[in-house]
DNA sequence: AACGATATCAACCGCCATAGT
DNA sequence: AACTATGGCGGTTGATATCGT
């Protein structure tokens, strides 16, 4: 017998899948993830969609190295909170509760080796980068702090930005998700015109056709004022952060 | 240059809380 | 009130990158 949850994709996402996904959340917005994952056709646990944006494709998420603030912020929350790792992110705008979590264990673990070996005057000196925890660490290191960001990019990555910028530039072949909706600080209005020239968004039509009843019924009762107003962050506070 | 150790990051899993029926 | 579906959270794992020898 074939577990349902095995129909699922799982694994890391390709590029095709972060597109569709950002087109279905700013369509309907980034709070039904079960509808959003099957109206999509992505193949995905709404579980897993969620998880996606929130830590990689939501935008104004700011990537690279943590700045010494930002430590010393983690290490003050975690110290007052301990691994209540969402509400120490809100703290931190731009980084999820993963990245902090990640962060955090590889800063224990630090902690825990200097632990093991306590200092010896030979290793202090070359241990000085990881002594006295990561924010001497890092104010060491950060005075480039952002250097190896665009590293991935050379290396035939494909950041967000990446995406948004074909996006823009590419003709009719491309979901245009941005330059249909008007964004403002405040709220966000959609005049949504999609592209049917795009395979990607043709099957996922297909897939909204081949809904049954219920999704149908679903989907009419997204009337066009309440769409995705959950979705407040406009693409310009995503590439200025970049 | 090769190899092992370590660090980093993305993603999954299981549990819990909450909303809807 | 009980049940179900869904979303959110924290813990954990596995893959990949980077570093040190």
């Amino acid at each position: 017998m074939k577990n349902v949850q095995d129909q699922y994709r799982k694994g890391p996402w390709t590029e095709q899948e972060d597109i569709l996904l950002v087109n279905f959340v700013h369509l309907f917005g980034d709070r039904r993830w079960d509808f959003v994952a099957k109206v999509s056709g992505l193949n995905r646990t709404g579980k897993s969609c969620r998880l996606r944006w929130v830590n990689y494709l939501h935008p104004g998420l700011k990537r690279g190295k943590m700045s010494p603030q930002e430590e010393r912020l983690v290490l003050e929350l975690h110290a007052k909170w301990g691994n209540r790792w969402s509400k120490i992110a809100r703290k931190l705008p731009g980084r999820t509760d993963n990245e902090i979590k990640n962060y955090w264990r590889t800063h224990m673990r630090k902690k825990a080796q200097e632990k093991k070996r306590p200092m010896s005057p030979t290793s202090s000196s070359s241990n000085c980068c990881s002594s006295s925890m990561t924010t001497a660490t890092t104010d060491q290191d950060t005075g480039g702090s952002n250097g190896n960001m665009n590293q991935e990019c050379e290396d035939g990555y494909y950041s967000m930005d990446d995406i948004w910028r074909e996006i823009d530039q590419s003709g009719a072949n491309i979901i245009k998700p941005v330059k249909d909706i008007y964004y403002s600080e405040q709220s966000c209005y959609l005049n949504f015109t999609p592209p049917l020239t795009s395979p990607t968004w043709e099957s996922s039509l297909e897939s909204i056709w081949n809904m049954d009843a219920a999704d149908e019924s679903k989907m009419s009762s997204f009337a066009i004022d309440q769409f995705p107003l959950s979705f407040q962050h406009g693409r310009s506070s995503w590439s200025s952060l970049v």
